[in-house]
DNA sequence: GCAGGATGGTACCGGTCGGTATCGCTATCT
DNA sequence: AGATAGCGATACCGACCGGTACCATCCTGC
């Protein structure tokens, strides 16, 4: 149970930049991801920040706030990349559902930590913290998203190709962090592609065997 | 951050029975699986288990040795899963591969907390925890299980459909923590079903639309 | 019946937790 | 130039963290 100690090489604060509160914030953000929100404390993020404690408390009630911004913050991140992928490919719903799954599958594989949602809820045990909430909205958000995409690309039963994808990716997530990378996640996009065609959407470049 | 108190009313001990060994362990099993690794110390687990702090340390080692002792014991658990299915479909593949699902289902709708492997694998953030290697050493026995179930059953694919379906259940575990039971994971069995038959594998009872 | 080991209780160690009070400094705005 | 507000630092609060020392009791095996 060696608590890691702050001073290692790789711990060197992110930001001393830019105003104090978005130091702070970016320090938090960086550490609940890669240590777990029970795994870093204040200190440790005002410390990071160059700043003290009581500057983090000036801009933040408690840790819990800081706990819910950081979620907010990684849900906008995805809807950035919703928005990525659609601008890629411009009006072709069955373009959009493949660079789906191809960027889910590039970031599983250059992120070990898994979804930061989800990891936070497994760690917000206490009962009904709201950190739950914006974790289950920013999930049925994605869910109703990628439907929509199963629809308007034409496939034989939207729903239930949308929740197989959505459960494809979200067990991508976690097997890349338990097995690593030659785990099950590594055939994330054949997988899905099969499923993908198996409802009748058929992509123009590529056709799974 | 409110720490929950330890005196409410659903956290009486489980245990008050048998050797204090066994109390603790129960204990500490219980309480990892509800409130996760770094949120239990020591202590609460002696409190619970009606004896005290030195008992423990008299039994093991330390927190880590609990901790790999917990993890294992999941693992065994598990496997108890298998050879129950196995026992159920006695030299019928096929339907130990619908059995699996079947029973995954359950399982993932009668616990909201998900895989607690998998939980571990979140919470054990400390660099090259021993712990790390056991739930990753369980995950590849498991998916080598499930490949070679595959295999029996006649799949096209046997690789690729034991990769498909341990990415479902896994994603089903941790969306059904995010989401609820209403969520993408409602859908395991039918998604699993689609999958299974649309890899070559037919049921004799049932099949899939 | 007696010895030895396991048990439970209490107090303690240094350290960290989330959160607060109080400094003196400095940059900015008028 | 003077008021104001944000700032970094330090010390502190009660509580808990993982882990240890010590001691009185109690149950067991011989």
């Amino acid at each position: 149970m060696n608590k890691e100690k702050l001073n290692s090489v790789s711990d060197v604060p992110i930001s001393r930049t830019g105003k104090p509160r978005d130091r702070i914030f970016d320090c938090a953000q960086d550490l609940f991801h890669r240590k777990g929100i029970r795994g870093v404390g204040v200190e440790a993020i005002a410390e990071a920040a160059g700043t003290s404690k009581m500057a983090l408390y000036r801009h933040f009630d408690s840790k819990d706030e800081l706990i819910i911004e950081y979620l907010n913050y990684k849900g906008r991140k995805s809807d950035e990349i919703w928005a990525e992928i659609e601008a890629q490919n411009p009006g072709d719903p069955r373009g959009q559902l493949y660079g789906f799954v191809d960027k889910a599958a590039i970031f599983i594989a250059e992120d070990e930590r898994g979804c930061d949602l989800a990891n936070a809820a497994i760690e917000l045990t206490e009962q009904g913290h709201p950190g739950l909430r914006v974790i289950e909205e920013f999930k049925m958000r994605q869910r109703e998203r990628l439907t929509n995409l199963c629809k308007a690309a034409g496939a034989s039963q939207p729903d239930l190709l949308a929740d197989t994808l959505f459960l494809l990716i979200e067990g991508a997530r976690v097997s890349r962090r338990n097995v690593g990378t030659n785990g099950p996640s590594a055939n994330l996009v054949r997988t899905s592609r099969g499923v993908i065609a198996s409802f009748g959407v058929r992509s123009r470049e590529s056709r799974p065997s």
